[in-house]
DNA sequence: TCTCATATTGTACTAAAGTACAATATGCAT
DNA sequence: ATGCATATTGTACTTTAGTACAATATGAGA
């Protein structure tokens, strides 16, 4: 269904990415590492629950260069900063752009895994929830310009007869509109539509 | 309608408190001000926006301490840590707790005014979705037992019958009962009622 | 030109929900 | 005992929504 977890590895240091890699397949976990911040962009996306080792000084983009193209491109992703020379100014400005951790060298095995396993659990749920709303936006734009109108009135509680007065056709058109927003979304109660509407985020501006 | 904006400085050394005060004082915001964390956590929670700044080495309870009695009785205000002697370590630990910001001293006055108003205007909308919770939980609370029972279900998309069916009774109840809940709750179509739902999480477990 | 998707509309019926004007029953607190 | 909140139920009517079986119109693209 989904794809194993991967634990991605970003250091310029061959021997670190070794022993991270040592240490995460020990425990059953793939990893990929990544010599630099620009080999990592390259790769494809990966689709099941990942996590990103990543150091902050590099040769050419910085740790910090790949968390804010990361998150520039949309490409989520927990990251964990692992590295040996940081102060705190460092550390905060990575926790406050998104990272998850900030771990200095030299650190405990086990804490290292026991965050891995945490964000690997809530980017699995992220991913869970990406996905749904994927689904749910393409089932939506499977919609006409028309369908949309109505759906956004129904939804919002208005009246077949109020929709029409507001599209200016009538009643039995909004029916005939009505019914089909409701197959094209595969919903069997006003109660699911909205909650559909409501994950959409729509109704929410004004 | 809304109380004024208050910044709190918790922090043993009353010269800090002092220069705090003045600077933030100066931008026209009010300030408030706590030599330690216990003196802190007696005083009667402030309505309005809010923001704490937290020295972390204090006699007695610690920032983080404070940090911890706050999350754990539901205060939620956002923290800022100021302090002259951090590792990374400690700032970290405060990020991962939820501190908005953690600044070591020497600091630019203009860094942490900006932070200041930042984090005010985030604790100006988060109190305003609190106390739209409230409003709807404390309005849910107004239903009898039974009527919370049909609520959900009308708002699971359950029709009249179903509903009278399972509950053992008949479909004219059903129809007094909802009747109530629309009157109670104040909403005016279906649509509403289970947007009201989702706001208050009903219907997410399972 | 012909087809297809889209939008529109009609009639007539059924199903569901809402409402008006009720009454009855039960249990708890004063 | 009596009042009050709550739950229950009935009849009858109206309003909405949904559905079956349609037809018409229009513009884009093959």
């Amino acid at each position: 269904m989904q794809e194993d977890p991967v634990i991605f590895v970003v250091d310029d240091d061959p021997s670190i990415c070794q022993s991270l890699t040592w240490l995460i397949e020990s425990v059953g976990i793939k990893v990929e590492t990544f010599p630099s911040a620009a080999a990592f962009l390259k790769r494809h996306p990966h689709d099941g629950p990942a996590c990103l080792l990543l150091d902050v000084r590099m040769p050419g983009l910085s740790g910090f260069d790949l968390q804010n193209q990361l998150a520039a491109a949309g490409r989520i992703i927990p990251i964990i900063f692992i590295t040996g020379h940081a102060n705190v100014s460092m550390s905060v400005r990575a926790m406050k752009a998104g990272a998850v951790d900030f771990i200095e060298k030299p650190f405990e095995d086990q804490t290292l895994l026991d965050t891995l396993n945490q964000s690997l659990e809530k980017d699995r749920q992220a991913k869970r929830e990406q996905a749904e709303k994927r689904e749910i936006k393409q089932r939506l734009g499977s919609l006409t310009a028309r369908e949309r109108e109505v759906f956004k009135r129904v939804v919002a509680g208005s009246l077949n007869k109020q929709i029409a007065f507001e599209l200016g056709t009538t009643e039995r058109t909004i029916k005939a509109h009505r019914a089909r927003v409701m197959q094209k979304l595969q919903m069997r109660s006003l109660a699911d539509l909205v909650r559909l509407a409501v994950k959409a985020g729509i109704g929410l501006k004004k």
